[in-house]
DNA sequence: ACACCCCAGTTGTCTAGACAACTGGGGTGA
DNA sequence: TCACCCCAGTTGTCTAGACAACTGGGGTGT
């Protein structure tokens, strides 16, 4: 903390620049678990910034989840271990990427075809609406871990077909050729048994534990793009949630 | 709006009176999906409150996903239904009252063990403490959804067995007999099948699908103090995520 | 027709202070 | 010993401003 030099004509806020610093300090140990970091207060004073300042680079840390505050206290470094992408929406790709294995893809089926009743109703498409629809299996290591079905409006990203390699991300396909960013999806998981289609696609035998899963993603502002349904293997694929303790303002109202 | 009379002598803030009057706006339709929420220089004139107050007010309602901001447009309606406690700790209990179930829940067992390895590994207990272990059948409307396995130290509650009915919420008790709030909780989800002990427990077949539940929850600051590893039907039980769109603040310093 | 500039409106960041509410510890008095 | 009060430290809320950065539209000049 002591040494840190802010900068102050950066394009990068100060709050940000405190907070990245505080962060560093963290994962290096030098700040440890349950111990307090510095009080407003004290930023404040030593890196002459207001308290408001200070006080957004400690609360920023508070919604990373690396930190907790207590009124009268203090603000604390959190005990539980975190750093993974837990809430970020991420496509097939990234996640395999972010837990160091080498994804790609193998095309099963990709075509234009009518807007089916349930796809039309997640997109909020009028029925005569035409969609993109793309089957692939989704490989990990050369290991088949689940098959997934995209269906995206045509009237979106008209060229798609030509543009896009289906072995590779179809999101960054999506965020680099279309401007489209998805930010945010609504996902429903089942627990359901292989049928012998998903059977042989996955190399496992029918009747075997998978995932079902329905995702409805959409970009800022809440238009959906994209409806998917996907099974995985159950044997080579888990979930990790993280619950509570996301950007909870309101500790005061509720009560007992 | 024009109509919103604060309470500044109010224990509630202002910043959280203005935030509800803009979410009853929301939820009763007079502000629709998409359209802007009165801009922060508004508030501020209109309610007479300073900007910094009404900026608290509307990045409140975007960190609770129902608003989204765009510097130099303004904040808008979020176009995503939402209302529902997506990402909070539940209980068993809270979760099927919010879903308008009637919860209960059916003994196994309950004793004082030694602590086993997987739970010591996730409580941080020394393998010589004890725990109290909780087996229950988790029933909703007459229907048994779950067998749960409930593993709390010892320590932290001795005298749990005396005061819980095991019928009630766990939670609950935990929360009004000893002051222990669970705020947070770490979950790993699998697909399996249902062993000829569940498939007895929960009246299906053997080898049906279910979700098998790991999770360790933490009070404020990260210590654990519960360990569950429970089964769930798969035929009548769904996960619903929302990914993305979280207290996210720093969309400033990656960019493309 | 088109490029460019300017301007009003908006959110993002920041300052310098103020008081309220709470925590924990130390001291005082019964 | 114990209850109580007070006080320093901390976070929570709020004010009244300031400038920066960006958006979108209108006007101007070529």
């Amino acid at each position: 903390m002591e040494s840190l030099n802010l900068d102050r004509h950066s394009v990068v806020p100060l709050y940000f620049q405190i907070q990245q610093h505080l962060l560093q300090d963290i994962r290096s140990g030098r700040l440890k678990a349950g111990k307090p970091l510095p009080s407003e207060e004290v930023i404040s004073k030593r890196l002459r910034v207001s308290r408001m300042t200070a006080r957004q680079a400690l609360k920023s840390l508070c919604s990373l989840g690396v930190a907790y505050s207590q009124r009268g206290k203090g603000t604390f470094v959190s005990e539980i271990k975190l750093e993974k992408n837990f809430r970020q929406v991420q496509s097939f790709t990234e996640e395999m990427e972010a837990r160091g294995s080498r994804p790609h893809s193998k095309l099963i089926s990709s075509e234009v075809v009518p807007v089916g009743e349930e796809a039309a109703l997640a997109l909020l498409l009028p029925p005569e609406e035409k969609v993109i629809r793309i089957r692939r299996v989704r490989v990990a290591d050369a290991l088949p871990m689940g098959v997934e079905t995209t269906c995206l409006p045509q009237s979106l990203c008209p060229d798609l077909l030509d543009k896009f390699d289906p072995r590779t991300s179809l999101y960054r396909t999506l965020s680099q050729g279309y401007g489209i960013h998805i930010v945010q999806a609504d996902e429903v998981v089942e627990a359901g048994l292989a049928n012998s289609e998903e059977a042989r696609l996955l190399g496992i035998s029918k009747g075997s534990p998978v995932f079902l899963f329905t995702r409805t993603s959409y970009v800022q502002g809440g238009q959906a793009v994209e409806y998917v349904k996907s099974t995985f293997r159950g044997d080579r694929y888990k979930i990790a949630n993280r619950l509570g303790q996301s950007g909870n303002d309101n500790s005061s109202g509720g009560g007992m």
